[in-house]
DNA sequence: GTGAAAGCGCTAACAC
DNA sequence: GTGTTAGCGCTTTCAC
């Protein structure tokens, strides 16, 4: 662990000065071969790397983008991850990513820490509206992921009020006459996946019932799952707030022996890797995560190369997968 | 996207000197009460933030760690990370972590731009033993997980070996007689758990089938299935390199309509949080991946601080997970 | 307690 | 082509 050479060693065991050195390190400018040849000896010889950090300072770029997602556990942003990262790569900038767990407190910190080390963000947040303003006053591109961000700059993300309307419609062609929703108000899009089923069954004069989630995860659909299969007047089709709550319950049925889907219908939202494999197979609604992240990211790029068409909100068409979670009453 | 300000603008503006604004940001003294209030005032009114590059450079401390995985696509990884964050937050450091996607080129320049950004690195990795010299030689400290790094450096990991033993003893107990094992031969813990499973199964005289995967992924396991499943000698069990393998299985073997257990017993590796959800539920080895992650970021935040104890092999106990997806024959 | 000055490692003009 | 020089924004002695 001992200390890394500078640029100025290099300069002296080359015999050169520390802008020739430089200019050979960026390839910026064509050398007398015996420059040339003897920089990249030094350079050989000392294992010379250069100092990103000092090299930011001045030019003002790191050559990264970082993108914020609130929770790694869940397939969805995995799959949003996976497609920016593709993006940046090829465009020959690294990503870095932080989790913030779904805790407000630590987004602050991370989303200052992180926005200093990057050219641009991706984040997504369940900041209100009017706090969007404090990510911008980093001073960077950012591109909103997940919720549109009216008038706070461009953001991407996928139709959840059709989203939602598209499994009401589904749930209701299929003669479903007790249809609940477990949402989980926190969220961006809870409030238009409600609206979105609401207005459906409005359309048909029926009533939507809704359950209240403390996490739009596996282990909280499990945990929620009996108050809402052991009333007495059980649902027969549940709208779970994403896959993940969606294979929570799925797990809880079978425990309590209520047959999926014989005696109830069960659909989750994001169609995640996974719940092709559940069994009985889950219908959901694909939102096209890997796109998300993908365009997303060049969306990002051409923001930090200074493309003011960037703007305004990017709806991403969801798209429903029916399986065989869902029957005909 | 106007331009920052800079510790010069709050010092103008306070009337003090830079020095004096550089200590109360960082709180390394006392003021004067009228100098402390004019400096905070600066500072609100120009809602300056000090920049963390600029600090680096001097200090030589950045306040993050790094964590390098192969696949934010498998869950296990992501728990590592889960695992990983939640220590360095504790600790007041902040992850950022990079998906090198399996990749060995990419690993090289993932890593390289990473390491100058972060006080000290988890890796995982498959790159031979011989060349983890290159992550050394970027004079971080660096933890390696998932495989032991003899003489290169700490490590974590769970003992593959005996992991792929209990698996073969419990396949052998039930009486199993065509035993085959799906390996992925680039990844590190591979020749372990051939060599576990072999050394249990010569103990009791029998003979392993070994088949090959190109990735250890659902969609693989997808993919080898029907090679393995439609043989005229088709194994009567089969031990998966990982759960998402075994889960692609599971897929195939639905649609190919043999039935699980009955005909053909499944175990995974990993435990990730799916497979309690598969049905039949997934027999596997639990290798504690969240705890993976927390370890390997307690050893390398005492590495980080110097604490020369630092070094060896942790090596992590699996526990035997049996499910549904196996049966007495 | 406070400030002047010397850099951290590097790039970007601009001479030569 | 190559070298000189002036910083990037900040911390850190070391005087006062």
């Amino acid at each position: 662990m001992k200390k890394k050479p500078t640029i100025r060693d290099v300069a002296a065991r080359a015999g050169v000065s520390i802008a020739t050195v430089s200019k050979y390190i960026n390839a910026t400018q064509r050398f007398t071969p015996g420059v040339e040849r003897k920089i990249r000896a030094a350079v050989d010889e000392l294992a010379y790397q250069s100092n990103p950090l000092a090299r930011s300072m001045i030019t003002g770029r790191t050559g990264s983008v970082g993108v914020v997602i609130l929770d790694i556990g869940n397939p969805h942003f995995t799959n949003v991850v996976k497609g920016a990262n593709r993006v940046a790569l090829e465009q020959g900038y690294n990503l870095l990513f932080v989790d913030t767990e779904e805790s407000q407190a630590r987004e602050e910190v991370l989303l200052e820490a992180l926005s200093r080390r990057v050219d641009g963000l991706i984040v997504s947040t369940r900041m209100p509206e009017d706090q969007l303003d404090r990510v911008l006053a980093y001073g960077k591109p950012v591109v909103f992921s997940g919720r549109p961000a009216p008038g706070k700059g461009p953001s991407i993300g996928v139709d959840a009020y059709s989203a939602a309307f598209m499994l009401g419609e589904l749930l209701v062609k299929q003669r479903h006459k007790r249809i609940a929703y477990t949402g989980f108000a926190p969220a961006r899009p809870d409030m238009e996946r409600m609206r979105g089923l609401t207005d459906c069954l409005d359309a048909h004069r029926m009533k939507l019932m809704r359950f209240e989630l403390r996490a739009p995860t596996i282990a909280e659909g499990e945990r929620l799952a009996p108050s809402v299969l052991l009333r007495k007047d059980r649902p027969d089709a549940v709208v779970c707030y994403n896959d993940l709550v969606a294979i929570g319950f799925l797990g809880a049925a079978r425990t309590l022996g209520i047959a999926i889907p014989e005696e109830l219908s069960l659909v989750g939202i994001d169609n995640i890797p996974f719940s092709r494999f559940t069994r009985p197979a889950l219908t959901t609604v694909d939102i096209q995560s890997e796109y998300l992240g993908e365009e997303g990211m060049r969306m990002l790029l051409r923001a930090i190369e200074g493309d003011p068409a960037v703007k305004g909100h990017v709806k991403v068409e969801p798209r429903l997968v029916v399986r065989d979670s869902t029957r005909e009453r």
